[in-house]
DNA sequence: TTGGATATACGAAAGTCTTCGTATATATTT
DNA sequence: AAATATATACGAAGACTTTCGTATATCCAA
């Protein structure tokens, strides 16, 4: 388990090989380059560093490489959740998902999800 | 309004400018040097930078001078709030708010409060 | 009134993140 | 086989953040 907090850039990436499994940077690199001008040796460079910090895997058997993402994104989606609530929230989740909730719109669907999970947490106190 | 993002430093200055109000330096420094290891005027640099960006306004009529918050609370957090989501859940802000209510401790009177929440969500539609 | 405590200003070093040019090796195409 | 395309490696510049030492001014107490 890597302890690394992925940096902003390497986040995105991070999403990519999340949603995309094993890929080339190549194809890292073209997904990136709709969402923001950038050279492909600087996706390169990223991912570099990132498997210096354990943040993804890649084979190297073959000329071209191959990424796969080494922490999950539910773990990382947990660790920074953390975090920003503590920095951001003073620590109160509450406050959180009340602000998360009031600003955006939920469809009925969502707020039945969120409901059950309220009742199911209800019930196992 | 300011739209400078704050980095994370100049977050911990804000928090505790926002509970405390107009303070000077040295009031904020105390706090934060209980949280971590600082110099004085590495505290004092930070308050001048945040003073040239916009995000504290001060008053330098007495040689000790007294910073204010120059941006609301609320504000910061929403601004934050979108920018994490959109980073971390891909823009899903119920799958933020899932993750957040599932992995921590509310207690009775938090849930009712989003239970009402959710009713006047609903209720508006 | 003089010495010590305390204030701000300033500059610059150190750390991190981001970016990309260039070198070199390997594959592919003609 | 030569030219072209494409891959990784490497180094370093530029931006931003964080940190603090030093200079200078002001207040206060003995």
């Amino acid at each position: 388990m890597s302890n690394s907090k992925p940096t902003e850039s390497e986040l995105e990436i991070l999403q990519i090989l999340w949603e995309h499994g094993p890929v080339p940077v190549r194809f890292v690199h073209e997904i990136l380059a709709t969402q923001k001008a950038v050279g492909y040796t600087t996706t390169l460079k990223l991912m570099q560093i990132m498997a210096e910090k354990g943040l993804v895997n890649r084979d190297t058997t073959n000329r071209t490489h191959i990424y796969v993402a080494a922490i999950s994104e539910e773990q990382t989606q947990q660790q920074l959740l953390d975090k920003f609530v503590e920095g951001t929230f003073r620590g109160s989740a509450m406050k959180l998902v009340m602000q998360a909730l009031g600003n955006n719109t939920a469809s009925k669907e969502e707020l039945d999800q969120i409901k059950a999970l309220i009742q199911k947490i209800e019930n196992e106190e």
